[in-house]
DNA sequence: GGACCTGGGTGACTCAGGTCACAGACGCCC
DNA sequence: GGGCGTCTGTGACCTGAGTCACCCAGGTCC
């Protein structure tokens, strides 16, 4: 949608700060003629392995989730994409001589601007914004870090109290999607839930998982004690 | 050093072909008063978890390996880098608001030069530099998402095999520090690479690992065959 | 109120990978 | 040439995780 938005940079400037260090006449232009709108229901794909990148995303609401997937139909979750962040695979193969690795889609319903590649070459040329996405790309290669250091050396229980820890104290979601985020099949995550309900860590509920006792979650994701679940939790 | 030294850019150039493109007075300049150069041996530390980093780093010659160490002394090889390539792990911790969560070390006699924080502000003003770094950025991105995907789905017969290709027919590596490039431990190393013997995939040796059949390692790194390894190869 | 679908629960079985505890092999240095 | 350290080989054993097969609960739609 080429024509201009007067709200599109009041909308944008809360959620990405920096865009207040770009002239604003570059900033504008851009916007209003290099740049497009989407808006995406739940559970859409915005794009797929293999695929080439149209340009530069930035959220204005809505969760991205970028994952992998594997054969049969199980996937690992690499990270997501909120309001106010990039999503760096994307940002990653404009420049990349390779094509996308990975297929992201929308956890809930998204608008998203996408910004395009010449106008991203621009807008880069400001240092403010350079920095900016230069602190993107470590901060995701730093989760991307700590990503592979987890499959490889963590249990899946440390792994699973890790993902329902800082999503509040009651969590909507199915097991198949926890176990689409850590890599592994629904029974597994069915099997887990069920011994920290028994702990008296979770209750469980169809689609729901309510979190009881978080600091007892974070011990085992810390993974300090070897076999935390063995010890039914100090009180019970 | 900051004294001028003639061979730097020249032996930089045929190596990261972009300085062709900054300016050379720019070039020049920063490189004589901003840059550092250091000469390592092999197995020498160069920057740990939780340091700062000192600047960016570009190889003349040699190989530094990054990985992230566990518990128990295991540990897991994230990526290397070459004479051409840098270090991204180091780069990104020049704007992360975070500290360094790797730690490089060197695998053989290494050169490089370190460009100071602000040489490498200046130098990221320049389009084509700008462009190689977040190419950089972009291939790191996709290696460690294919490790996280390897780590997590791939039998480590397979990851093994893939690390035995691609380095020549004769590899000069103890057991241990392939268990380290995958993040295990040196029996399940040995034990494989006995297997792989079997099958007349590789001769070994003190030290050495003899390639034989190539082909048949990288049929099963591509993981197509679920259990090659049963089947002793076609023409045995 | 039955058919049907999605999500959850469970037990039996298998297997890759890790742990432990050795033993042999090779090289090096006095 | 004997001692010592590093590297390799191997067997017994354990366990986390995946697979398979099935059942059950709860909604929704006719």
């Amino acid at each position: 949608m080429p024509f201009a938005d007067p709200s599109l940079a009041e909308r944008l400037l809360p959620l990405y700060p920096v865009l207040a260090d770009l002239p604003p006449a570059l900033r504008d232009e851009t916007l209003a003629q290099q740049a497009h709108r989407l808006t995406l229901p739940a559970g859409q794909p915005l794009f797929n392995e293999g695929a080439p990148c149209q340009g530069f995303p930035m959220l204005l609401s809505g969760e991205v989730r970028v994952a992998r997937g594997a054969p049969q139909g199980r996937s690992l979750e690499l990270y997501r994409v909120g309001p106010g962040e990039l999503c760096v695979a994307s940002t990653a193969c404009l420049f990349g001589r390779s094509l996308l690795t990975a297929h992201g889609h929308t956890t809930v319903a998204t608008e998203l601007v996408v910004l395009s590649p010449t106008a991203f070459d621009r807008w880069t040329a400001v240092e403010a914004f350079r920095r900016f996405v230069f602190g993107m790309f470590a901060d995701r290669l730093a989760d991307l870090m700590s990503l592979a250091e987890a499959v490889a050396f963590q249990r899946l229980d440390q792994r699973l109290a890790g993902c329902l820890l800082g999503h509040g104290a009651v969590l909507h979601v199915t097991h198949q999607s926890l176990a689409d985020e850590l890599g592994t099949v629904r029974e597994i995550v069915t099997r887990l839930l069920k011994r920290f309900e028994q702990s008296g860590w979770v209750i469980l509920a169809r689609e729901r998982v309510t979190v009881l006792d978080a600091p007892a979650l974070r011990a085992l994701a810390a993974g300090s004690s070897p076999n935390a679940a063995s010890r039914p939790s100090p009180q019970a």
